[in-house]
DNA sequence: TGGAAAAACCGTAAAAATTCCGGTTTTTTG
DNA sequence: CAAAAAACCGGAATTTTTACGGTTTTTCCA
């Protein structure tokens, strides 16, 4: 699961911070050469471990000024129940991420839109799924970090 | 904020789910010359719109398997407890995010771990921080969604 | 331990992508 | 409606990626 050595990890490690680097670049920053840094690149790809590279926007800029984290109880936790609420639940276009959790509540959701007004619209769909208890919605105010670097 | 136009939107559209895409395969899709869609990201980078673009890892390959919101509530919210606290808490590898939070705590942190021993051993580190009142912690069973991308 | 197999590495050349440039067409604006 | 600005384009120059053949280093087991 983790057969890296040394050159994959700092491989992994420059490119979750800036894909944008090429591989000579890379070449000399972990003297080795072009070609060497290419091919292990071709490998972490081609292994899964970079599933895939993306452009992070700046959310303020494409109007996405609000951040929400809602936290979703349901009313019971058969396989029916569940998988259904999951179904539904990635088909909104504003959440941006769906974890099942442990603990006093079911899901988190992180939920992306414009302002409190396009909020409410989606929690009132939101609200209006089968089988849900309570919706309780956190709103961040602002961010301290946001990386999606894994600490390797 | 917003002055992009549709072929700007649909190039950010792409980019956000895959910035390996070449120029060319972009030029096809929104039926423009190579040299415009050049000049369109280089001028969306420019502007801030791309804040940068990166790989995104398989967070179980490199042995991150345990992932957990916690939240933060502090002792009270005066300009000095509030910037200490984040000064010291993006200091954590382990914390990938960290939002300040409107409700019944202060913040919410996203923490990445190999296992609940390192995760045990993050969160007596962080407790330990002056001027926290509590911390709770939740931990991700199933990832159902889990995107980048900001629904424009 | 020695020697074969495998893996890692490298330079170079070919192919492809990016970047730059000059000029044309389209849109905006006073 | 004419001038200015912006968007667009093809093609050339530059840079990067990709493929190839061969060398060095490491692994491993007989």
């Amino acid at each position: 699961m983790m057969d890296l050595d040394h050159t994959d990890i700092e491989i992994l490690r420059l490119l979750q911070t800036n894909a944008e680097l090429t591989n000579k670049e890379i070449s000399y920053k972990l003297h080795k050469s072009v070609a060497t840094i290419h091919e292990r690149i071709r490998r972490l790809k081609e292994q899964g471990y970079i599933r895939r590279v993306v452009a992070i926007l700046d959310r303020k800029k494409v109007d996405k000024s609000l951040i929400a984290f809602s936290h979703v109880l349901l009313k019971d936790h058969s396989a029916n129940t569940l998988s259904s609420f999951e179904k539904e639940v990635v088909k909104f276009p504003e959440v941006m991420e769906c974890f099942q959790m442990t603990g006093t509540f079911d899901f988190i959701l992180r939920i992306a839109t414009t302002d409190m007004d396009a909020y409410h619209i989606f929690y009132r769909k939101l609200a209006t799924l089968p089988n849900i208890t309570t919706v309780q919605s956190f709103f961040v105010l602002s961010e301290t970090k946001s990386d999606t670097a894994y600490p390797i």
